[in-house]
DNA sequence: AATATTAATTATGTCCTACATAATGCAAAA
DNA sequence: TTTTGCATTATGTAGGACATAATTAATATT
């Protein structure tokens, strides 16, 4: 199919598109910022020559991205986006196909494999405490064994997403768990009787002592070897 | 102040908060998959009994998201949410806050300290050449020298993250960068000339070496003395 | 004068009806 | 068989009306 060369694309924007882009000119030649008022449906309306109904669609997509929040009779608020809220409302409808699904179970990975500095310069004496508490008891549950459990490894692992003190990686965390769990209850079949297969077997309570006495160097070496279950899976794909 | 426990609290959903509930059941209980064809507006309204305005913002807040799709004269779908694309607005409108601006520039560097066994599992002849003319590029543009160009950092990163093979990680990284570069050229003044501190200087170059021959264990020592300037204004916070 | 109550106003939330528009399907003509 | 024209379809847009929660102002009570 030959292009025709001499005929330039239609603009094909939806009206709702046009209030939107010129809503985010708006907000940028004000200067607006968090917190700021913005005007009115009707006052947007007008000055746009549209109708109530084309501005209501373009703000209801800001409204849902978490860009402005309305409250009846005193109007709309710039406010700061909740990154995290969609993706929380994907997986909720569970319409994330596999290649995303895998993808995840990968991030979580990559997250647990780099967050060693930051623990060791985050960590507190309470943190520990708790850690402690957490091995102490999965040790009793466990009894002397390597089998892999899922809700330990949950348990651990956030609390040190939590030690973090990054907010943004907690919540995302929150959200990457049921993911994580849902692909290892439903795409790995063999995960749920795992034993591990070669190296040393690396515990919880070997990771705590390495957070509390350690190096980042070690304690990366040491999660390494702790999650060569999952990256076995996933490397060998 | 005394609750009333006798009187049972009022339940404040907004009608098309309901409509989005309902939704979300009905998806479920027919077990709908991407591709498939929901309803139309008008049939949705009259099952519900409420006005098609209702549904229309229930759905306009799923086709925002991402979860459906809609063309005029088919009606819709359901699609996988982009989980990436709101994100994009949060930045696109430059609403996200301090604090989140530097938790998404930790994220960055926890990411860039985690993904070394996937780019060794993953690493290709043809990703080394590509990095390898890449860091030679760089390499003339720098003639020995200890500054630290952000350009370059992107660049090399960037091929990083794509060699990962991971396009949730990718799109992802695509959203830090402008993030990492706006905290770096604002909020960091003293990085523009910074000059490492101290340890040895590892450069792109010697990334590559240890990415062509060398462990996973060792790439992430070299990539934590490459990023010391990040790691150092962030820990020290 | 201070406080409580009521009324008025405000701006978003919901509803209804009508029409516009892009897209598909079908029938007729070439 | 291909092209054109028309009818139908379902979302997109418009405009008016009313509902509702919340704020402000006015009035009544103490």
């Amino acid at each position: 199919m030959k292009k025709l060369t001499k005929i330039a694309p239609i603009e094909n924007l939806s009206l709702v598109d046009k209030v939107e882009l010129r809503l985010k000119e708006y907000f940028k030649e004000n200067n607006l910022k968090i917190g700021d008022s913005i005007p009115k449906e009707l006052e947007f309306a007008q000055a746009m020559g549209v109708s109530r109904t084309s501005v209501r669609e373009a703000l209801l997509r800001l409204r849902t991205i978490g860009i402005i929040e309305s409250k009846k009779h005193r109007g709309m608020v710039l406010t700061q986006p909740d990154i995290i809220r969609n993706f929380e409302k994907a997986i909720d409808f569970n319409l994330l196909g596999d290649q995303t699904l895998k993808d995840i179970f990968e991030l979580r990975l990559i997250l647990e494999m780099g967050m060693a500095d930051l623990l060791f310069a985050r960590k507190t004496e309470q943190d520990l405490k708790i850690l402690d508490k957490i091995v102490s008891k999965q040790e009793k549950e466990e009894k002397n064994t390597n089998f892999f459990s899922l809700e330990n490894e949950i348990t651990f692992h956030g609390k040190l997403y939590q030690m973090s003190n990054n907010s943004t990686l907690q919540r995302f965390q929150d959200l990457l768990l049921p993911v994580f769990q849902f692909v290892h209850d439903n795409k790995l079949p063999e995960a749920k009787n795992f034993k591990y297969s070669s190296g040393k077997f690396v515990t919880h309570r070997d990771l705590l002592n390495i957070l509390d006495k350690g190096t980042p160097d070690a304690f990366r070496e040491a999660m390494r070897k702790h999650l060569e279950p999952h990256f076995e899976q996933i490397l060998e794909a």
